[in-house]
DNA sequence: CCTTTAATGTTTGTGCCGTAAACATAGGGT
DNA sequence: ACCCTATGTTTACGGCACAAACATTAAAGG
């Protein structure tokens, strides 16, 4: 809890306190229940209780709001997937389950995770980025895969990645064992040992 | 060419012939050019010479637009995989050849290619669609996958698609060698025999 | 403590957008 | 020849992103 009152019951200082943060969770709050075109640079302003233009203090344009919400969205699947695979217990069944995590938290968080890519604010980093997620593949990669560690990641995060996608885009069914079969990594990746 | 005149130097008939396949046309050409999300039913309109709401003659609303836009893209996608297969003389090579047309219709047309599956008229035919492209690629499956095909066909699908967006998204470099090694049959789906 | 200053918010205005409603025209079937 | 329907137009409304000029406040330095 920050000092500066925050309550809604506080009478509306002229200064919001932390307005930032108000129009980036008042966004994932759109974003829970709608598709990212639903985002209005006006409607996030007035649940936070702000003229519309008050905004631009905090971001530069719609675009630049949209990136840092996308940024949330990056953190959270890279916590779901840290959290899968410590689930998992590390090692094949660690790799597996991130993989599964990764669909399933696309699915769960459908108009987050589409803007987590598409207003993304990498483009500058293309393979190594600094994402929990892709530090955890690559290592995963690196255990089981040797020298072609890097081909089996970059195949291991389109699969995932496509299959999200695919269903996402309701070109295929949201099933749950459907991502266990598609995701499946001793069909997938045979050559590695599955320990 | 069809009998109707559709000749710029035609001096404006209240009618204006096939204004559907115009608006089509134009919005395809944006699509050539932008995102998605610069096509404006007006500037459409603007470009075929009409008034902005001659379009709800032919459309419902925007996005009945954008789904026929999306449609043009799966036929075109679709064409330039078949084109791909038959080039690569079916078989296992056409197989390879496919996904990596998919991938590369995609950095071609990244506009068009993400509208397509974003604003698709699915969604009700789940697995099984009618397009070129999905009936190639269950005929390929069934062709090497055996009792595997369903899963086959699901992860080559994915692995392609889950590529292309990530490549689309910034996410990974549009490098044509970086195609093949990740859509690599033989690492991929070494259990299938790559005649 | 008081003043200045930079950060933060407001008001007002512009030009786009999607789309609804009412009206206009033209071309084909009776 | 006539009307009916498909197709287009005009006008209007509310919403949007964003720019410019102005207002308020908190904090920093004398």
């Amino acid at each position: 809890m920050l000092t500066v009152s925050t309550s809604k019951i506080a009478p509306r200082a002229y200064h919001h306190g932390d307005l930032r943060a108000a129009l980036i969770e008042a966004g994932l709050a759109v974003l829970a229940g709608s598709d990212a075109e639903a985002i209005s640079l006006r409607e996030l302003a007035r649940t936070a209780g702000v003229s519309p233009t008050a905004v631009y203090r905090h971001f530069p344009d719609k675009k630049a709001l949209l990136a840092a919400l996308a940024d949330a969205g990056v953190a959270r699947l890279g916590e779901a997937q840290r959290l899968a695979s410590e689930a998992a217990g590390g090692g094949a069944a660690g790799f597996a389950a991130t993989g599964r995590a990764y669909v399933r938290f696309a699915l769960a968080n459908p108009a987050l995770f589409r803007l987590s890519f598409t207003h993304g604010g990498f483009a500058a980093a293309p393979t190594q980025s600094s994402d929990t997620a892709s530090l955890m593949l690559r290592g995963y990669a690196e255990q089981f895969g040797g020298a072609d560690a890097e081909r089996l990641t970059l195949q291991a995060w389109s699969v995932a990645h496509g299959l999200a996608m695919l269903m996402l885009d309701g070109r295929l069914p949201p099933d749950d064992a459907l991502i266990d079969r598609v995701l499946d990594t001793k069909t997938l990746f045979p050559a590695q040992n599955h320990t």
